[in-house]
DNA sequence: TCTAGCTCAATTTTT
DNA sequence: TTGAGCTAGA
């Protein structure tokens, strides 16, 4: 079938589509592959699929499996096909993420794999805990195999769609001397005694159900006309399987991805499942979207030149009209600190040019390297906002919350009990709860239920006994209100009279205003849903990380956080051997590795719309250990008539403008450190805490541009000079600080301020971020 | 039972 | 360097 030319009768959701675009739309029947390069208008063909499959009355809402892999992902899709089909969207109770349906599919038939319809999902934190006592009971030496390592190796497997028997002695070994297999299927009988599942089982034991039980496997097959799959070149094998299983009977299966694309096959996922599709849907049609309406030519150019060194590609050759823009820039700097600085005054140049601080974006490889970009920023004053680490439902004060929840809801989930036994603290400690522990297995009755029975006897005494009786009442008594009260309300209570709120009122930290504030937004998600169940599902599958992230900022993220996004001018730091490509990556995995790094930077690269700035410097600090480091393989790789290099390694005049820097600049710490040792700079009076951390580098100028930097730093200094501060302020007031809590104020100069912070020692920050405590 | 100080390790993390 | 997790003393 081939599409047909574009005209003035088409249907709304095919206007503005190319040709190949159409056809991924208008291909319904039979397997279809999309190789969608980045930026070339995938997630719009894809929504105009689904948009079309309805309107032809080819498909009910219902019968339309969608999956995608995050939950943003799916958002979008079903925001945008929303937009085309309005309503018949809310009818479509497949279009989800892989783990989201999953688990609503295995509600249905938990008893098949002996779970009840109720059951519990598991996060990281859960599983671990539950693993280390596992470890203990097998009297294995959690030093020497971690609890964490048990949990990816039993993880791996289910990847692979590997239950406890389908594990050989080889697999087996992967794990403390052989007892692999032993251990996964301890832990999935633990699970199972628990009613309680990981994500790994969502998909695992659905794999299990539609593989034994044909009935249910062909009204899933009969229910699903179509399906349709997002970034393929992600699925692992359970999630391959599991399509191939549904899909093989009608055979209408579309999947979308890229495989240059492919960047967390240390999750499991396969290129592979892409690769081979051809082979696996004989008679699959293959559709090309080549042309990018993203990037400029040079940063496309940039990234081809990048991937073109990876062998086994499928091959794509984008294409763009776009304006040809500018080259993409390489810049070499002296260090970590340098290159954050460098940076930070990119970024107020391109501000001044009218790019919106939301429009650019910092790109690391590894999470540890937004340090030194934080500490810049909160100097300089430039707002940001850094993607990734917790996400909501993962912290400690949200998982403390939903553990009470849980007990009260679910009285057999032993490890929600656990953990909030002695959270407020309440005198409950190891000891206690070994004997609750001993108890609740000798006599065959959940934790919850132990703890009240315990009271009857003197295994307890004293001050121990009293406090759990009075968390045994409490529990009592919220479960009688769990019916008559709505559960956000029951929520409020319950994190009232625990003494949970009191606890973190009590903490003057500046986490703990945060986590009180992370509660508030628990209890009003928690409104928007019908039951207490419903909630809890949506919280241990959906629940993210957003927040009220109001105002302007510029985000610092990881390259994996990074992917499918897109922003008008990205930083690319770190382009250095060992860092990136990263040398563990190599060390572990060869060739494969290096190629899945180089798909990062190809990924990287392509995020930027208009501009794109790669940096790497000479020295790093890791570990607290300098090193000097030489630039990326990838840096290299990059075609030369794509980019303008520059390094700023020149010495020379630096010394007379680092001279002029310092005076004109009261932040110049850039001028500390410069051209001088460490020694210098402790006779100068520089006060330890505040930045200074240039190890005797040379100057180097401030501005990307070639022209003499001395200009913009005279106007830049007289600007930030001039600032005047808040007369809201004075010294030796108390105030509060988003990153570094509490502190008094001890010098202002202009908007800058010293404080003496009660947990971090003296920090210099701008005024803007404190408010008055 | 709690907490201060010590040792040890240290990518990426859609669910 | 930072942090997490564990051991010794209050």
């Amino acid at each position: 079938m081939t599409a047909p030319a574009p005209s003035q009768d088409d249907p709304p959701y095919l206007r503005g589509l190319n040709a190949p675009q159409r056809e991924a739309v208008l291909t319904t029947d039979g397997p279809v592959l999309v190789l969608a390069g980045a930026g070339t208008g995938k997630t719009a063909a894809l929504t105009a699929r689904l948009a079309h499959l309805l309107y032809t009355r080819k498909a009910y809402p219902s019968e339309i499996l969608s999956v995608t892999f995050t939950n943003k992902a799916a958002k979008e899709m079903r925001h945008r096909v929303g937009a085309l089909v309005g309503d018949m969207v809310e009818g479509m109770p497949w279009l989800g993420t892989f783990h989201a349906i999953g688990a609503k599919m295995l509600r249905r038939h938990a008893e098949l794999v002996g779970l009840k319809s109720n059951f519990t999902i598991l996060d990281t934190d859960d599983q671990l805990r539950l693993l280390k006592s596992l470890i203990l009971a097998a009297d294995i030496d959690e030093k020497r195999f971690p609890a964490r390592s048990l949990a990816g190796i039993i993880d791996g497997w289910k990847n692979k769609g590997l239950t406890p028997k389908d594990i050989d002695a080889g697999e087996s070994e992967l794990y403390a001397n052989g007892r692999g297999q032993e251990m996964y299927r301890a832990y999935q009988d633990r699970l199972k005694a628990l009613n309680a599942c990981d994500f790994g089982d969502l998909l695992l034991h659905m794999l299990t159900i539609l593989r034994d039980h044909r009935d249910v496997l062909e009204q899933y097959q009969q229910r699903f006309r179509y399906i349709m799959v997002d970034e393929y070149q992600d699925t692992n094998s359970v999630q391959y399987l599991w399509l191939r299983l549904l899909a093989q009977e009608r055979r209408n299966i579309a999947c979308v991805g890229d495989d240059d694309q492919s960047i967390y096959s240390w999750r499991g996922a396969k290129v592979e499942n892409i690769l081979k599709f051809e082979r696996d849907f004989p008679g699959a049609k293959v559709i090309r979207l080549e042309q990018n309406y993203r990037s400029t030519p040079h940063i496309l150019g940039a990234a081809s030149g990048v991937i073109a060194n990876n062998g086994g590609r499928l091959g794509k050759t984008l294409w763009t009209d776009i304006d040809v823009g500018e080259k993409v820039k390489v810049v070499g700097v002296w260090d970590g600190p340098e290159e954050a600085r460098r940076v930070a005054q990119e970024i107020e140049d391109r501000r001044r040019d009218g790019t919106p601080l939301d429009d650019m974006a910092i790109l690391v490889r590894a999470q540890h390297q937004t340090r030194e970009f934080e500490d810049r920023f909160i100097a300089t004053g430039i707002p940001y906002r850094i993607v990734g680490g917790f996400r909501f439902y993962e912290r400690a004060e949200i998982r403390d919350a939903l553990a009470y929840l849980r007990v009260v809801a679910q009285p057999a989930d032993d490890l929600a009990f656990e953990r909030i036994v002695n959270v407020p603290k309440r005198g409950l400690g190891d000891k206690a709860i070994a004997r609750i522990h001993q108890l609740s297995r000798a006599m065959g009755v959940p934790m919850s239920e132990a703890a009240a029975r315990i009271l009857d006897t003197d295994e307890l005494t004293g001050a121990a006994k009293r406090s759990l009786g009075n968390l045994v009442g409490d529990f009592a008594r919220w479960r009688m209100k769990a019916d008559e009260l709505p559960h956000a309300e029951l929520a409020r209570q319950l994190l009232d009279e625990s003494g949970y709120t009191a606890m973190l009122e009590a903490d003057r930290s500046a986490e703990a205003a945060g986590r009180l504030e992370n509660l508030g937004e628990l209890v009003r998600a928690m409104e928007e849903y019908d039951s207490l169940g419903a909630f809890l599902e949506h919280v241990s599958l959906v629940m993210e990380n957003e927040g009220r992230d109001t105002g302007a900022k510029v985000t610092i993220m990881t390259i994996h956080a990074a992917k499918g996004l897109e922003y008008d001018t990205v930083f690319l730091v770190g382009w250095e051997e060992g860092l990136f490509p990263s040398q563990r990556s190599l060390d572990e995995g060869g060739v494969a590795s290096l190629e899945e790094e180089r798909r990062l930077a190809y990924v990287a690269i392509t995020r930027a719309r208009r501009r794109a700035i790669i940096l790497h410097a000479a020295n790093r600090r890791i570990y607290g250990q300098w090193n000097s480091s030489i630039p990326s393989r990838f840096v290299g790789e990059l075609p030369g008539e794509h980019i303008d290099s520059e390094t700023t390694m020149t010495g020379g005049a630096s010394l007379w403008q680092a001279n002029w820097s310092e005076r004109a600049d009261p932040f110049a710490d850039v001028a500390r450190g410069t051209g001088r040792g460490p020694g210098w700079q402790r006779a100068a009076g520089v006060s330890a805490g505040v930045d200074v951390k240039n190890p005797g580098g040379a100057y180097t100028p401030r501005s990307f541009s070639r022209e003499p930097s001395r200009v913009k730093e005279a106007t830049r200094s007289a600007v930030s000079l001039g600032n005047k501060g808040r007369d809201d302020l004075s010294r030796g007031q108390r105030v509060f600080h988003e990153k570094f809590g509490y502190g008094l104020i001890a010098e202002i100069e202009g908007n800058k301020l010293e404080i003496d912070f009660e947990t971090s020692g003296r920090k210099r920050v701008m005024d803007s971020f404190v408010s008055v405590a």
